[in-house]
DNA sequence: ACCTGAACACCGTTCAAGT
DNA sequence: ACCTGAACACCGTTCAAGT
């Protein structure tokens, strides 16, 4: 036995850390398994159901926090940004089975069906949107770097008062917008 | 002039209608417009950007119903659901550049960024997996009818009291849980 | 059970060249 | 300005055959 459907879930996980969802074929996946990608085949059926067992692997992160909405859908949250392009392969997967997913029962015992769906679908979008543009910004930095460094470092650019990387500033007022607008939802649900 | 940017769109959208978003490539569209694949670079720099184009056409249909956001959530729901994977396209070009299209701007004037941003998500997320839910049962119900179809025929499956399809009841269904989501949102942001 | 090797039918994009 | 023709570097998936 060389390899379980268990270690090729890890490799594609490790080819989307590495390269990104658009760089996540089953050429790659196979070659990180050092093996070919026809292989791949009596793993899987196809390449969607890949994706879907990735998905649940990214969320399965989520598991704690069962009594709180709120905490619970925060750390949906926080488990789909810590995987490069974690959010995108959730809300991808998630389109497909909405209504039938474990995560919407725990949260519809707590909110019901309704606020259930309207959370989850918040939380997926909103994640999204947000993994999309602090990759672009990531990226535009990158580039204007690229193009010409800080002078001193970020020790001196903090020196000079500031203290807070643009980065740092966009990723912090994302968090609040989303806890916004969780909050919106939460209090409709009363 | 052989062919505009418009008519370059067009062509796209006819494709997405015939062979659905998976079938919608560049070739594709190209041969729609009897032209060589390399000719659409002269009108677009790449297929992301076709593909927003295509999302700004599909919304464009959701132009009435200004001062009610309700309304307004509806209609764009509405103009989604008329194009065959219309919420994919949308939903994935908005993931891009939410925070800087016309359409939120128009929202966020009625209810507030926040409250502009959670009620894009919903109802983008909602068209999303409601398209991906009704085709799958569409698929599932061709199926049945290729193994067998009902004797009679609709004819004698209304005379019988079956008076609606079950397609018909799903969408209704989901129509109906749209409009709840909605609703929980709308009355938190009272 | 798990894998190889080879093939099929495609992709998006680039680029020199034409009119 | 708009397009052709040819090429480059890829895809997902299938299938007979091996161990």
């Amino acid at each position: 036995m060389r390899n379980s459907l268990a270690d090729v879930v890890s490799a594609a996980l490790r080819v989307l850390e590495a390269q990104g969802l658009e760089g996540c074929s089953m050429r790659r996946v196979a070659a990180e398994l050092g093996v070919q990608p026809s292989a791949l085949y009596h793993h899987v059926p196809d390449k969607q159901t890949l994706l879907a067992l990735m998905a649940d692997r990214i969320v399965a992160g989520a598991g704690a926090a069962e009594g709180d909405p709120r905490r619970f859908c925060v750390a949906l949250r926080d488990a789909m940004l810590a995987v490069r392009d974690g959010a995108d392969v959730v809300a991808t997967a998630a389109a497909f089975r909405l209504g039938a997913s474990e995560i919407e029962e725990r949260l519809a015992a707590l909110v019901g069906a309704d606020g259930a769906r309207t959370l989850l679908l918040y939380t997926f979008g909103h994640a999204q949107s947000t993994q999309t543009h602090l990759q672009a910004a990531a990226l535009g930095a990158l580039a204007a770097f690229a193009a010409g460094p800080p002078a001193g470092g970020p020790a001196v650019a903090a020196a000079a008062g500031q203290t807070a990387t643009p980065a740092a500033v966009a990723e912090a007022e994302l968090e609040a917008s989303f806890g916004r607008g969780l909050d919106i939802i939460l209090a409709g649900l009363r």
